[in-house]
DNA sequence: TAATTGGTTAGCCATAGAGCTAACTATAAT
DNA sequence: ATTATAGTTAGCTCTATGGCTAACCAATTA
């Protein structure tokens, strides 16, 4: 469960380099080998591997050897796996959102009934009571 | 556009950090202070405005200072924009998948028809006729 | 006015990351 | 049996990253 964690380190490490991002983008429209996936970039060799070593270590990308070949193919789970952490943020920040609405409609019920809100400066624009307990 | 490739980097480094993708996930759940935010983190202060500041550089998170306190908010573009890029991935690798399930059915009435389906091995699971073109 | 608090700047260090060349291995092709 | 192809290993450089301390503002608070 912690090893999940950093998988998703590797994971987002991995996709921060636009070379790597182009060989998953490039292996989602299905397998190559890994002379096939090199040919567009203008980089050496080893340094093309390393690239791909690092996808294969980050779970994103599998390989298999047959003869002289490396076959390399989208291994989507972990790709699913960080498509879910940010789900998981959306949802917690949407549910926010919500509260945040419900906030301001109790806010312009009191300005209907002349009340002044409570310290809500410009500066402060959403300031629920307990901060604290939000972590 | 080339920009927003090289912005793509940037979420995705600043997300492959624990520290930094704790810090979202605390913003998530609304704005705090620069002090707010480093105190679950045994880590210099110095060191810990370091991750604000790829956050900030990153659009993941804006801040601004009134009186000697810097609040944090977060600023969700950035992050459906990473979203997004896993969502079109995946909508390529399911047409994929689809055209491979097509793929399949006709191997299967080949060989209902009692045809040789023509070379595929068990290594060269899916191998379409024009790799090339789908890059 | 003096002391505290909340950040900030500057500068150092150690490790990791992305790139290279050169030399090597193993499988195909001639 | 050579030669060519497809990767691989080893080892180097350079920069970026993540951490630290020490010293420094600038607002609050006492």
């Amino acid at each position: 469960m912690a090893n999940q964690l950093s998988r998703l380190d590797q994971v987002f490490a991995a996709l921060a380099d636009p070379t790597r991002r182009a060989i998953v983008m490039r292996l989602c429209a299905g397998e190559a080998s890994v002379g096939e996936l090199a040919e567009p970039f203008e980089m050496a060799l080893p340094s093309f591997m390393k690239h791909i070593h690092v996808l294969e270590l980050s779970g994103l990308v599998q390989s298999e050897k047959s003869g002289r070949v490396r076959t390399c193919r989208l291994s989507p789970e972990a790709l699913v796996g960080a498509e879910d952490w940010f789900q998981h943020q959306r949802a917690i920040w949407e549910a926010r959102l919500d509260r945040f609405e419900t906030y301001v409609m109790k806010l312009k019920k009191e300005r209907a009934a002349g009340k002044q809100p409570s310290k809500v400066t410009e500066k402060t624009t959403y300031k629920p009571s307990k901060r604290k307990g939000t972590e």
